[in-house]
DNA sequence: TCACTGATCGTCT
DNA sequence: GACGATCAGTGAG
């Protein structure tokens, strides 16, 4: 099921503040194609961060990351993937929550076609991953996510996930910082499964 | 499940 | 010219 859109100024300015309320909310690639996922797992790139992109300036390729709250910044990385990020912080700040993996909630079939027909848990678990399932390219970067348009951001339903902290993956600069977020619960993870320990179950059905 | 490797190319030094 | 917010495939435990 899905909620209502989110707009601006819904959403939390504050990088980290950013990250965690981004989990548990549903990612839609334009109503027509009907294709959605909810996010599991975000990391976030502050001011002053070494390792993020805005850290040396704005350039041509980052500028999508000075933009206000809730809008994409896409860019290509190793040859082979894009990656989705949310800008956050005012106006003028480079700063930006990575979208590192998705629940895929709606048009399964039409995500798998673009995966090459990886199963369902593979379809949307890595950053590279999901912008495939999607079709998200280079096109999607400076789309505002809280305003009407090809990709959007819906508001969480149900109850408030309950969030885990790690460090970021794949870092070689600042790699201790706890910036990683994601949803205890989640089968639908990246990364190795000790970065993601599920934690005190309540009621997990596998868990017996 | 984890560890390792090759592929691949835009960006910045 | 090197490096990187990755992925798919392979092999071992």
């Amino acid at each position: 099921m899905s909620g209502r859109y989110l707009g601006w100024p819904d959403v939390p300015t504050e990088t980290v503040a950013l990250a965690r309320a981004l989990i548990g909310c549903e990612l839609e690639l334009g109503a027509q194609d009907g294709v959605a996922g909810r996010i599991v797992e975000t990391e976030a790139y502050v001011p002053g961060d070494a390792a993020s992109h805005a850290y040396r300036g704005e350039t041509v390729r980052n500028r999508s990351m000075f933009l206000r709250p809730g809008h994409a910044y896409v860019y290509f990385i190793y040859g082979t993937a894009f990656c989705l990020n949310v800008s956050s912080e005012p106006a003028g700040v480079g700063a930006a929550v990575l979208i590192r993996a998705l629940e895929p909630s709606r048009g399964l079939a039409a995500m798998a076609a673009r995966r090459r027909n990886a199963p369902l848990r593979d379809l949307c678990r890595g950053p590279g991953r999901l912008t495939a399932a999607l079709a998200i390219d280079r096109a999607s970067d400076g789309l505002d996510l809280l305003a009407p348009g090809p990709l959007r951001l819906l508001a969480r339903t149900g109850p408030p996930p309950e969030i885990g902290t790690s460090v970021r993956i794949g870092l070689s600069r600042e790699a201790d910082r706890p910036l990683r977020f994601y949803e205890r619960a989640s089968r639908y993870l990246s990364g190795p499964a000790r970065l993601s320990p599920a934690g005190e179950a309540v009621a997990s059905p596998a868990a017996k």
